[in-house]
DNA sequence: CAGTGGTCTAGACCACTGG
DNA sequence: CAGTGGTCTAGACCACTGC
């Protein structure tokens, strides 16, 4: 035992290289709210003089943000903060496609909130969101339609207080992502989410507001979604039709 | 319309940056078996001597060989082929995770062969492995248990032709990933997937395989395996049991 | 044309691995 | 300790965008 070399402290402050602590000044700058959604960051140069780097690291530390689906650059205009609302990403958490044809090509869903109230949180969805039992919450139940049928039924949970003044008709009156909304209207950005896949048939009513047949198999997905710092902010069970549809993945 | 400047020619050269080309380089090498799956390939310093570039250039067509996961950096080490041998990517193409633990926490599944024979591509076979209807493909049928429970049942369609000698004994006696057989013993390797997943009810017999009622609600993941240049080469139909497992998926 | 991100180079040094 | 990948810098030049 005496030979044995000294182990470095217990929580030996790992080494962070220059890059990852430029990742995470900038990221502050984003969680801050220094520049919105959609808006421009300053250029590489400009960055470089402020953190008092070279114009590599500074790029460095972009490169791993746009990696990570946080900024967008863009040759000859600047680097960008992504957001939900650009045409480009309408549908960046919606992997479900139609058989035939791409993404979007049935043309925009129609979209009926059915309910939009206060609850208070059930034990797994407080444990989805990082909540208390009992805490207030938002519940929204939607369906979308494409080409006129009902294809996905959503049941929706959010914590009440950051998103205090959510309504029913704030929802249906805003024309675009639901997700581009919470940036607009209560600067909630949504930037990464698990999913939990399975079959289940479809009952409790589910079958109604599809128009389907009671029992009939239906793709269940459970998202949480996650915003700055992996706080959840977002419990989403989605029932999804998949006789014309279907959920779409790449492995890699 | 004199005005208008002359357009580059209709199919001008896109610019191609070097590294990619190097990339390109690198990814001929790799497809004519120069290295082999878990085999190193030369150090940046020998490369950049041998393409005549920069180190700083080839770093970069390996960080995007690396970023597809063909090659895998292991600092102080070497940069290796990636295999789908290697412990740490034992379940790379399966996205099916118990619902408590972690992946691979129940131990290695219980593989049980159904099937293995030759058989001539039906349509939609043949469509999905850019063969002609009629072809000859192998046909496969297994099942996976997990803590004794058949949970997955799959059917996978080959071409014949590369993979000549396949058998089911062969199947059964290899311990490993499937994939990673036919890497040593077809010197095929599967680079990237799609997957269409869908919910289906448990019918024509595959209830039965999976000891379950008919009508069970099923996930039904159709996968196509793709190997270089973007060839086709495995077309698999998988049937999850979704009551103790589910399909994880990150969106980002 | 100026300003942006993108490429390429050359060199120095650091962190990790194994003998 | 030598060899590998990883970081950081400084500077030159290229491709793209918009005025």
């Amino acid at each position: 035992m005496s030979k044995m070399p000294i182990p470095p402290p217990e929580n030996a402050p790992a080494f962070s290289p220059l890059y990852q602590q430029i990742k995470g000044l900038i990221l502050n700058s984003l969680r801050l709210g220094e520049w919105k959604p959609g808006e421009g960051i300053p250029s590489e140069m400009e960055l470089a003089a402020r953190f008092r780097v070279s114009q590599g690291t500074v790029r460095k530390a972009i490169d791993a943000l746009a990696g990570d689906n946080l900024l967008v650059r863009r040759q000859g205009k600047g680097t960008f903060v992504a957001t939900h609302a650009a045409q480009y990403v309408q549908f960046r958490f919606l992997k479900l496609v139609p058989d035939s044809g791409t993404p979007g090509s049935e043309g925009p869903a129609q979209r009926d909130i059915v309910e939009c109230r206060r609850a208070r949180a059930s034990a797994d969805v407080a444990r989805a969101l990082a909540l208390r039992t009992g805490d207030a919450v938002l519940q929204v139940r939607r369906v979308l339609s494409f080409t006129g049928t009902p294809t996905i039924l959503e049941d929706i949970w959010l914590p009440a207080a950051p998103f205090k003044g959510l309504t029913a008709e704030k929802l249906s009156n805003y024309h675009g992502p639901m997700y581009a909304l919470f940036e607009t209207e209560f600067n909630m950005r949504m930037l990464r989410a698990d999913e939990k896949i399975r079959a289940e048939p479809a009952i409790d009513g589910r079958e109604l507001l599809l128009k389907i047949p009671q029992g009939t198999p239906l793709l269940s997905v459970e998202r949480i979604s996650y915003t700055y710092k992996d706080v959840p902010m977002e419990l989403r069970r989605g029932y999804y039709r998949t006789d014309t549809h279907h959920y779409h993945n790449t492995l890699s």
